[in-house]
RNA sequence: GUCCCCAUCGUCUAGCCUGGCCUAGGACAUUGCCCUUUCAAGGCAGUAACACGGGUUCAAAUCCCGUUGGGGACACCA
């Protein structure tokens, strides 16, 4: 058996987006459950179109979703010379010719053959010159096969025929010396022993036009797979009018990298009815024959549910470490310094089913910094009001008597002092939410008391009767 | 225009390959109820789909053909 060698190869246009990281993941998770080799390839042969930016974007993107790669990153304008000898060697071998049709020229002809509803294929006017010299600047094009048929057996869509006789002769080194993707991608999956070639839907008519080119340059055909696309919600395909698709704009909103994976698995792909997986289940259980072959539209709301479910099961003190720079971001650095990591991840544990998004938990927990509170002004007009002044002096009094807290002891003489007092539990507790938390909403009390501590809840407390009396 | 891919609830999907277990299952969203000191979370229940038309078969969501619809590709872009 050989060794499983795949690749991501994106472009460098602007960022890492998500389809590219499923794509990417894809591959990763196939190399891994193979003990297979991941490469990271960059296609940047396109020099009006590549940056430097975009390359650190796609690295940063890659290295925080998780996706660790074997080989790379290579970049295929270091290997331009491997393109032109091999191209070269078509030349030798007959099977590319030089073209001297000009690009404006046969921009002219596509259109015209467009307008009268003809295909828009090269007519091949140079196919039979036999130019051997190549005076001024001037393509190489491959002589695709015109007949028979090229069959390939997709992982994913199975057995897919394309008749040779619409298949172009195509450009595959500009007259700028530079190849074409199509040439190019043979020409490096090849020499980098790819055995599975993994990618977009939109390649799948690429893979006619490379087949041949491996053939005729005498490299073992490759097995492809050709995921489905990720459409938005008016199925067209995803962009940025059906909102953010760069996957670091997700960071940049709470959500955390395993919860973006595997919502981003599970569009187009399925395990029975499992939704939550770990990684470790996902490199065991992942299988081509399982990989959706029709488009799946991209839900916002699914995956905020997913990373809400990742929220909630993933280990506190992880979440709290993701939580961390979002909490220096909305100024509160020198208060996060002040507290100690295991109270951080108790802080997690506090607010975790109320937040979906990191986003979310930092403004949950807020309250839970500095010792007095911001009160909301709504929230203590309603509810911190003189008549119920005189019951939470009551209650200060009663928890000032114990040296400690204590969530039982405490709540039971909450308890004990709503039933003497002959008011309604919400009638007490509405109040002390206020006082404590600033806030109408808030975990169960007595959490929060825990997690504020028996100072602060006393001094919140104190805070609040006073409000409530002078209002 | 030509070529290719695709088609189960609003969305992601199970089932399809190897027809009968499907009065089509799960999840998100949504509605109602329960729990409850608030907000969540959780629990229970409900609404909701095999695109259409022909075959094949005792039997079709499942196999075949066609139609329709959606998507993609046809560059000296990738």
């Amino acid at each position: 058996m050989t060794q499983v060698r795949v690749r991501f190869a994106p472009s460098p246009t602007g960022f890492l987006h998500i389809g590219g990281v499923r794509t990417a993941l894809f591959n990763w998770l196939f190399a891994r459950q193979q003990k297979g080799v991941f490469i990271l390839r960059i296609e940047d042969t396109d020099q009006s179109r590549s940056i430097d930016e975009s390359i650190q974007a796609i690295i940063a993107g890659m290295k925080w979703v998780g996706l660790d790669w074997d080989e790379g990153p290579y970049r295929q304008t270091e290997r331009i010379d491997l393109y032109r000898s091999h191209a070269l060697q078509l030349l030798e071998k007959g099977r590319a010719y030089w073209c001297v049709c000009k690009a404006e020229e046969l921009d002219a002809r596509r259109k015209e053959a467009e307008a009268r509803g003809l295909s828009p294929k090269y007519d091949g006017r140079c196919r039979d010159r036999g130019l051997t010299n190549h005076a001024g600047a001037v393509a190489l094009r491959f002589k695709a096969p015109q007949e028979g048929e090229t069959v390939i057996d997709d992982l994913i869509k199975g057995k897919i025929v394309f008749d040779n006789n619409v298949q172009d002769d195509l450009i595959i080194l500009r007259s700028n010396g530079y190849p074409t993707y199509n040439f190019s991608v043979v020409v490096d999956d090849a020499l980098m022993n790819i055995t599975h070639v993994v990618r977009g839907d939109d390649h799948l008519t690429n893979t006619p036009r490379q087949v041949p080119i491996f053939q005729a340059l005498g490299f073992p055909v490759p097995q492809f797979g050709h995921l489905p696309m990720i459409l938005g919600s008016d199925k067209s395909r995803l962009s940025k009018r059906h909102g953010a698709t760069s996957i670091m704009a997700y960071k940049d909103m709470g959500y955390l990298p395993d919860a973006m994976l595997n919502y981003l698995v599970r569009l187009g792909w399925s395990h029975g009815d499992q939704e939550i997986f770990t990684r470790q289940e996902l490199i065991e259980q992942f299988s081509w024959k399982k990989v959706q072959s029709s488009a799946a539209v991209f839900n916002p709301e699914k995956l905020l549910w997913v990373n809400a479910e990742y929220i909630k099961v993933s280990p506190p003190s992880q979440v709290a470490q993701a939580l961390l720079p979002l909490l220096e971001t909305v100024g509160l650095r020198d208060e996060v310094q002040a507290v100690s990591a295991g109270w951080l991840a108790q802080l997690v544990v506090l607010v975790k089913e109320r937040a979906k998004t990191l986003v979310e938990m930092v403004d949950w927990v807020r309250p839970y910094f500095g010792q007095a509170v911001t009160c909301d002004e709504e929230a203590a007009e309603k509810f911190l009001t003189p008549a119920i002044a005189p019951i939470l002096g009551k209650l200060l009094t009663r928890f000032e008597a114990f040296p400690a807290f204590s969530k039982q002891q405490w709540e039971e003489a909450f308890k004990q002092l709503v039933d003497e007092e002959g008011v309604k539990m919400g009638q007490l507790a509405q109040p002390v939410r206020v006082a404590l938390t600033g806030r109408t909403a808030s975990p169960g009390l007595f959490d929060v008391m825990e997690v504020l501590g028996r100072d602060r809840t006393l001094f919140r407390l104190r805070q609040g009767i006073e409000r409530a009396s002078r209002a």
